[in-house]
DNA sequence: CTAGGATCATCAATT
DNA sequence: ATGATCCTAG
């Protein structure tokens, strides 16, 4: 096997580039992946052990696709440790967590368990939601994070402003609190690392001496403690190649930082640059659209795609009158095109926001066509699942108390709020954990039935655990639904019947994935123990369950679209505020209009033959009926790439093309549901700059500026709030004096 | 204590 | 529009 052949020479120099720093500046579609795997089985040809290999990456799904591709190139070697810097961390922490004080059984919390441990915090110190809402402190402590400093460092740093103590005061009670429940959100998984490393030198000479070779792949995805933790496990060997493409980091908002590989050469002294830009993936016409847009970006390293492809049909601009009708016409042009042979797996439709969705999902079940949708409510966020999921949290960790008190009621066994404040009353006063609480019972006065019900709670409790240390994860689950009875109680409880059902056949898949989750490990020689599965579930993104196996059209945010790619893609909802976003738009650093841009050149450059934007003039928004132009980045690719159809009238295309689009128009004629649609009056709005008007949320504001903005009027509004646009005809704005 | 109705705020992207 | 929280009656 040779591992050079069909490499262009820049891949072939960064395969066969193996020692010291090197950065791979990695255009879309340049075939990083390939270089990555060569590299790697390179690496290996040459005697290099695969267990001295480190392979980190964006998702889970990125890693078994890598693991397999090494695994084929080198016929079965295994051992090479390809994971994400999340499971990467865990694997660590499971082994070294005792050095921090912590035990090894620790709980990984999600976003949801974070915000309840914060509820808590805030109840215990009195702090009113209103002032400063729960989501902006995690938001805040989590950006901290992201830069490793600590309760601690940020309490000093914090003295004066009173928002920031009171930040800083949530950050170590929060901080206190996870460490009570044993349990480490997802930024801690990164920062107590580097926390270990920095605390145990010899802990991390082991790791250095074990990860011989490193590699990171979307490194303009990474944030300050995951560069961090690279630059230590590299710092002995210096063995470190990191791949990645700044107009393709898309994750400011969650802390990010673009610097660390505009920065690389100069924090790994002597590194080596190679650029990949030749685009494999994409038609000229599409690269050249993707180049039209980002080049609008100031903070760039220059350089541009190109490729060898044909030049490929035009891009398609439709515009809609409604969304209902942009939905329709992407469906029914999908139905169209999957008809003349190409199967419906090639298409994907990508917008801003998982809400997007629904409108798309309504029009392709009414047409029969398969579909995927990705993102939104992850499997594991419903509520039946993770009802279930804290049972096993529970029984695994009884320190756990969110896990604790989310089950100590479900199913109904008749312990309430009163009960649950008694219980927590005497862990407070004795000092112990919530579940030594539960386990005292009857050293507690005031509970209801004589304390009967938390007993038997108490006891179905230590039945469950005795099994849980020693029987595979599939068992455990068994048992737990025999023991509960929950699925009935799911059947009765509910009153919608297909929600019951829906719920049910969700914790039915669960355990499904428990028995795969068995068979996997088996296979690998590996126990199914109830840690390994909570690992595996507390880390799994929706987008690794991708897969190319079934034939169905992928639904999904731009996000999610990073590192796939489809025959045909609608990028849709093309519209000033919805893409880019009003927050973007009206953000007074141009950082975010510049992060909107490089989301839309990700999503334009996941097409390989057809690419397509829509827009809509008018869509319900947040249950509102708004008026948007055309995305700014509709004029950012250049018009003789485009061809516009609007409202089903091609503006220039052949016969063919009008008989699907006749087509569109018949399902718009005779809708099953027709769309209700405000009739725009005409006319300006009986004020004028200048005058005061009246808005039933806002109150009393100052018109500032009226334009014409299609049928209606785009109307500026000074309140006390803030100065506000509204439709003149939509918002019920009344003169007043 | 629980169920069910009323009221209220919220509304990006994700490991 | 939806989901979370609050409130009242059994």
């Amino acid at each position: 096997m040779n591992l050079f052949d069909n490499l262009n020479p820049m891949q072939r120099e960064a395969v066969e580039y193996t020692e010291g720093p090197l950065l791979l500046l990695a255009g879309a579609g340049s075939g990083k992946t390939r270089v990555l795997v060569n590299r790697v089985a390179n690496l290996v040809q040459k005697g290099v052990r695969p267990f001295n290999i480190l392979a980190i990456t964006f998702t889970n799904k990125a890693a078994c696709e890598m693991k397999e591709r090494i695994e084929t190139l080198l016929e079965g070697t295994g051992g090479v440790w390809v994971s994400t810097f999340h499971s990467l961390c865990v694997r660590i922490l499971r082994r070294e967590i005792s050095k921090l004080g912590y035990d090894a059984k620790f709980t990984i919390y999600d976003a949801d368990d974070s915000q309840r441990i914060m509820k808590q915090v805030y109840k215990e110190h009195n702090i009113n939601e209103k002032l400063l809402p729960v989501k902006a402190a995690l938001g805040a402590i989590s950006r901290q994070k992201d830069i490793l400093v600590t309760a601690e460092q940020f309490a000093r740093e914090a003295e004066g402003d009173y928002q920031q103590r009171q930040i800083a005061l949530l950050y170590d009670a929060y901080q206190r609190k996870l460490k009570a429940n044993n349990a480490l959100d997802f930024d801690d998984l990164i920062c107590k690392t580097v926390e270990l490393f920095d605390k145990s030198p010899e802990t991390l000479e082991r790791y250095q001496n074990r990860f011989i070779y490193i590699s990171v792949d979307e490194y303009q995805d990474t944030n300050f403690g995951q560069y961090r933790l690279v630059w230590m496990l590299s710092r002995k060997n210096n063995n470190i190649c990191v791949v990645g493409d700044d107009d393709q980091s898309i994750y400011g908002w969650r802390g990010a930082d673009i610097r660390n590989i505009l920065e690389f050469e100069r924090d790994f002294p002597g590194a080596k640059v190679i650029k990949l830009e030749q685009n494999y993936r994409s038609t000229k016409t599409i690269l050249a659209a993707a180049n039209g847009v980002i080049q609008n970006n100031v903070k760039r390293k220059d350089k541009e795609l190109w490729t060898e492809n044909t030049e490929g049909s035009l891009i398609t601009h439709y515009t809609a009158e409604t969304d209902l009708e942009e939905a329709g016409y992407v469906v029914d042009e999908i139905v169209s095109r999957a008809a003349k042979a190409e199967k419906y797996k090639d298409f994907a439709i990508l917008y801003r926001m998982n809400a997007q969705s629904r409108l798309f999902e309504d029009r392709l079940v009414r047409e029969n066509v398969p579909y995927r949708v990705f993102g939104g409510v992850r499997f594991y966020d419903r509520m039946e699942v993770k009802d279930v999921l804290a049972y096993l949290k529970a029984l695994y960790n009884p320190l756990d108390d969110i896990s604790l008190r989310r089950i100590i009621n479900v199913p109904r066994r008749g312990i309430g709020e009163e009960s649950v404040a008694r219980l927590e009353a005497y862990a407070a006063e004795m000092e112990v954990p919530f579940y030594d609480a539960v386990c005292s019972w009857d050293e507690i006065t005031g509970l209801p039935y004589n304390g009967r019900r938390v007993k038997d709670f108490s006891e179905l409790l230590k039945l469950l655990m005795e099994d849980a240390a020693t029987r595979p994860v599939t068992e455990i689950l068994d048992n737990i639904l025999k023991e509960t009875n929950y699925v009935n109680e799911l059947l009765t409880a509910e009153t919608d019947h297909d929600m019951a059902k829906e719920r049910v056949a969700n914790v039915m898949e669960l355990t499904a994935k428990a028995a795969e989750f068995k068979r996997q490990a088996e296979e690998a020689g590996e126990e199914a123990t109830l840690a390994a599965f909570l690992e595996e579930v507390a880390l799994v993104a929706d987008i690794d369950a991708y897969s190319e196996q079934q034939d169905a059209v992928a639904l999904m945010t731009m996000h999610s679209a990073k590192g796939l790619e489809f025959d045909n893609v609608f990028v849709v909802g093309f519209e000033e505020h919805m893409f880019p976003t009003s927050r973007a738009i009206f953000s007074a650093s141009p950082a975010q209009l510049e992060e909107e841009r490089r989301l839309c050149y990700v999503a334009l450059t996941r097409a390989r033959k057809r690419l397509y934007v829509t827009s809509a003039v008018t869509r319900r928004f947040y249950n509102e009926q708004v008026y948007n132009s055309p995305s700014r980045f509709l004029k950012e690719i250049p018009k003789e790439l485009m061809r516009a159809i609007k409202s089903g009238r091609p503006v220039s295309a052949g016969a063919e093309r009008k008989a699907t689009l006749s087509h569109v128009q018949d399902g718009y004629t005779k809708p099953r549901t027709p769309p209700v649609l405000p009739k725009p009056k005409t006319g300006p709005p009986d004020f004028s700059v200048g005058n005061y008007v009246n808005q039933k949320k806002y109150g009393r504001g100052k018109v500032l500026d009226i334009k014409p903005a299609g049928a209606d009027y785009e109307v500026t509004v000074e309140f006390a709030a803030g100065v506000k646009k509204f439709m003149a005809h939509l918002s019920n704005l009344e003169r007043v004096e």
